[in-house]
RNA sequence: GCCGGGAUGGCGGAACGGUAGACGCAGUAGACUCAAAAUCUACCGGGGCAACCCGUGCGGGUUCGAAUCCCGCUCCCGGCACCA
């Protein structure tokens, strides 16, 4: 304790040294990019997602954050302008519900006020990380002066097409009082009320992110995690097939959707989803009661019951029938809810020789079975215990017997040739067919931006017009306890001039999505300030897309998806050339509790970052975070963990700031040193590159083990130690920029330590004259021997025959064969 | 069911097909101290006196040599899931 008191002795205090170093860093702008100057550096746009201002910064932050700031730091350092900016996505259900309990509790909270006021907290605490974000160029999506450009941006949207509203039957959350996109349904539960999610047919707005869903398959060009792009193709479900026109006897057409045109010979029956268009017109009289009872029942059902209930398939005949096309025959058609009306047609084709689902209905209700494909051996429509999925060679199809099945010119290509012969016959055509659905964006939600549409008796729905923009969100409302938008209730807003008549109209009361806000927000940043466009054209060719983007993977499909295809709007709309926005993507995993759980109040495993940085220091947490394992891994939060990481930054500090006694400096001590030095900087380069902060900072703690040799053996005077010195605080400089800038000014530096250039590799440091190598004898390790770094690989063999334990395994055996893996190993293969 | 990712000491984790366990935590012993903390030094996968043997989820294979490549499994995590 005596030892340690401030003042007194000189010790590492980082409660001192932080604020006083984040002060003088904005003190002199260090960290503000101006974006029009050309400085001669390359532009680097790095950008880690922004966060919802919740209230407190947590550990979650400081893992996402301070990592990405140390990535940004290092490409500062290799020479890039780098922008690194933050702001907050602001609107949001938990303000809005938060306004809504005090509203139930008879106090008076509201979002914005709410909103703004965690946006200063953690601004505050954001500053506490020592990251170089640039505050000058920072927003929050719920002011006006960022959100009208979302109102714009629809309006756009809606001239062209892309955004529309129609009557759909949509995902309602009766908890959270509001729609979702499919999205955010997990397992049949709101994603952020967990509540079971109702079906409810509602007119919504929606983006035709459909239109794009080709474009959005194509990766192409882009540094991406694969699991990533695997989960958005698997969203976006892309399914190649053909559309065939079965006649029903009622006289009418049924198109159904099949991937196994090639088993349209099999097709015994066909089944409509319970909300098809044509149930009721093809349902017998006979049927009629047992259909209507079906169909209401599945109708009654939520999503979750319908597709998780059991594995078992229900339908019911409907008594009407359909002729299949290519064979004439008459076949019956039911309905039943493993069909879904969202997915193709709505309708298909039942082929229960070699469709598993449709086997499992047949076998239950009796229907039957026609092998149309041969596999190995021939299949027994009657006796047959399973579908038959495989290819093979098509039977029992007319003019196609005998053509193997399958896709691609090796298997014969059974299923284009099917659909050129339905083309040429008009039976059908070829299509594909996609999972994903347009985005609902409507919100019957009062905290996001309004959607600047307008409902006119005269002139029908109405754009509100661009120099009307923004349709400011009313603060002076009132919330209701039941969690009903209060946009609904408040007369100024809800009664407009229609833009086009000039007659009364009314407002849209649904807001936004706010994925809305997130879609395009790395644009504004550049500019947030400008009054007479969203995006400055000039800023946005010369900084985007953005080069590194980093976030968590449980936006994997959300946020990642929409903003690709927004980014792909805003190209055709002409706002920016590129296709994508985000070229390099890397994702941190989650910190956990220290019990290896996800941190919750509940389970009181909540490590709090202001805690930490008021013991430790803001540089001790971000190293321990970068140390404790993989980025992308997360992991669980370990006590005592951070104290090695302490005592690793105070021996730093020692290093080089207590005093060593000079002395003889050998050639070969001052060589060990060197190589030392190099060595590090090559691995801690690499580390930085490939986002292995773990690893960088273990090299670190390895220079720091040599260094320390080192000064106990008197190097201290001679300039490798400078050298030393310099390289590590350097490297230091993105993990513990604090303790890096102290140390670095200590030394007689007068720049900053952020604006230095990363240290270079000087490989002749790394030239050894002597090395080790180890010696195996079949594969195993019996020795070692040190050779010289030149020697042939003749002289190295003798050597290592020559090793007194290698000798030993040589002595009654052949030498079969000798490798020499040079300056790692060599092996002695005997027999 | 399908598609990803993973499994290495007591713990977090390292390891271009080339000495498995870097770095750190915990632990053991010692130095300093009246003592403790802090700090420093050494040891630290299992077995064996030793030579050596065993060891990267399991079973095979390729190779002079496999944690790493291939085949077949088990378990864990994530995504999708009656998608025709």
């Amino acid at each position: 304790m005596s030892s340690h008191e401030p003042g007194t002795t000189d010790a590492y205090v980082p409660q001192e040294i932080e604020p006083r170093w984040q002060a003088a860093w904005e003190r002199d702008g260090l960290y503000e990019v101006d974006l029009h100057a050309d400085g001669g550096k390359e532009p680097y746009y790095f950008l880690t997602m922004f966060p919802y201002p919740s209230g407190n910064l947590h550990a979650g932050h400081w893992y996402a954050e301070t990592p990405a700031d140390a990535a940004a730091r290092y490409l500062r350092m290799r020479g890039y302008e780098v922008f690194f900016p933050m702001g907050y996505d602001a609107f949001g259900l938990p303000a809005e519900n938060a306004a809504i309990k005090a509203a139930r509790e008879g106090q008076d909270v509201h979002p914005a006020r709410l909103t703004r006021e965690r946006i200063a907290t953690m601004t505050r605490q954001f500053r506490q990380m020592g990251a170089m974000f640039d505050w000058s160029h920072t927003l929050a999506t719920c002011e006006p002066e960022y959100y009208r450009w979302n109102q714009w941006f629809f309006v756009k949207m809606f001239e062209r097409g892309l955004a529309y509203r129609k009557e759909s039957t949509v995902n309602w959350d009766p908890v959270d009082q509001t729609v979702l996109a499919n999205e955010q349904v997990i397992d049949g539960r709101g994603e952020r009320s967990g509540a079971l999610v109702e079906r409810r047919l509602m007119p919504q707005w929606h983006f035709a992110i459909t239109h794009y869903a080709d474009e959005l398959l194509d990766f192409s060009g882009l540094d991406w995690p694969e699991r990533v792009k695997t989960m958005q193709t698997n969203w976006i479900g892309r399914s190649e097939g053909a559309e065939v026109t079965f006649e029903t006897e009622t006289g009418d057409a049924v198109e159904v959707f099949t991937t196994r045109p090639d088993t349209l010979w099999g097709a015994t029956f066909l089944v409509l989803a319970p909300e098809h268009p044509l149930v009721t017109k093809v349902t017998s009289d006979a049927q009629r009661d047992a259909v209507e009872a079906y169909v209401a029942q599945a109708g009654a059902m939520s999503e979750i019951d319908r597709t998780s209930e059991t594995r078992e398939k229900t339908g019911t005949f409907t008594g009407g029938y359909a002729v299949n096309p290519v064979n004439g025959a008459r076949i019956p058609i039911w309905v039943a809810d493993y069909v879904l009306v969202t997915y193709g047609t709505g309708a298909i084709m039942a082929v229960p020789a070699h469709d598993e689902r449709d086997f499992a209905f047949a076998r239950r209700y009796d229907l039957e079975v026609v092998p149309v494909v041969q596999g190995d051996a021939p299949l027994d429509g009657a006796t047959m215990e399973e579908a038959y999925v495989g290819d093979g060679v098509m039977v029992n199809s007319g003019r196609f017997d005998g053509t193997p099945t399958g896709k691609g010119p090796d298997a014969g290509d059974g299923i284009a040739r099917v659909i050129a012969w339905l083309e040429a016959e008009g039976l059908g055509r070829g299509t594909t067919t996609y999972r994903l659905r347009d985005w609902l964006i409507s919100r019957q939600r009062y905290w996001g931006t309004p959607i600047p549409m307008l409902y006119c008796d005269a002139c029908g729905v109405v754009p509100e017009r661009e120099e009307n923009l923004p349709v400011v969100l009313p603060e002076d409302v009132a919330f209701m306890p039941t969690g009903e938008s209060p946009l609904k209730t408040h007369e100024a807003f809800l009664h407009a001039t229609c833009p086009q008549c000039g007659g009364p109209a009314t407002r849209e009361t649904d807001t936004m999505d706010t994925f809305m806000d997130s879609s395009w927000y790395w644009l504004r940043y550049l500019s947030p300030d400008d009054e007479t466009r969203p995006i400055d054209p000039a800023l946005a060719k010369r900084w985007t897309p953005v080069h590194t983007y980093t976030g968590g993977i449980e936006h994997a499909i959300l946020h990642l998806l929409y903003a690709r295809f927004f980014t792909k709007v805003l190209r055709d709309l002409g706002w920016v050339e590129h296709d994508e926005p985000f070229l390099r993507l890397r994702n941190q995993g989650m910190i956990l509790g220290s019990d290896g759980e996800k941190m919750s109040k509940r389970r009181g495993n909540v490590v709090d970052p202001d805690e930490l940085v008021a013991r430790y220091g803001a540089d001790a947490v971000r190293a321990y975070l970068m140390f404790i394992g993989p980025w992308d891994q997360g992991g669980p939060w370990n006590d005592q963990g951070i104290e090695g990481v302490v005592r690793f930054l105070n021996r730093v500090w020692a290093l080089f700031t207590a005093d060593a006694a000079p002395g003889d400096a050998s050639d070969e001590a001052v060589a060990d040193l060197r190589r030392a030095t190099h060595a590090a900087i090559q691995a801690v380069t690499e580390d930085f590159d490939a986002f292995q902060f773990n690893t960088a900072v273990a090299e670190l703690m390895t220079l720091q083990n040599h260094l320390s040799k080192a000064k106990n053996a008197g190097l201290v005077a001679h300039p490798a130690w400078a050298e030393a010195r310099s390289a590590f605080l350097r490297m230091l400089a993105p993990i513990a920029p604090h303790l890096a800038e102290e140390l670095w000014h200590r030394a007689g530096e007068a720049a900053s330590v952020h604006v230095a250039t990363w240290p270079e590799v000087d490989r002749s440091a790394l030239v050894v004259d002597a090395i080790d190598l180890v010696v195996q004898v079949n594969g195993k390790v019996r020795g070692q021997v040190t050779v010289a770094a030149d020697a042939p690989d003749a002289d190295v063999i003798a050597a290592a025959k020559a090793e007194p334990n290698v000798a030993r395994y040589l002595e009654d055996a052949t030498v079969r064969r000798e490798i020499v893996v040079p300056g790692k190993l060599v092996n002695l293969v005997v027999g």
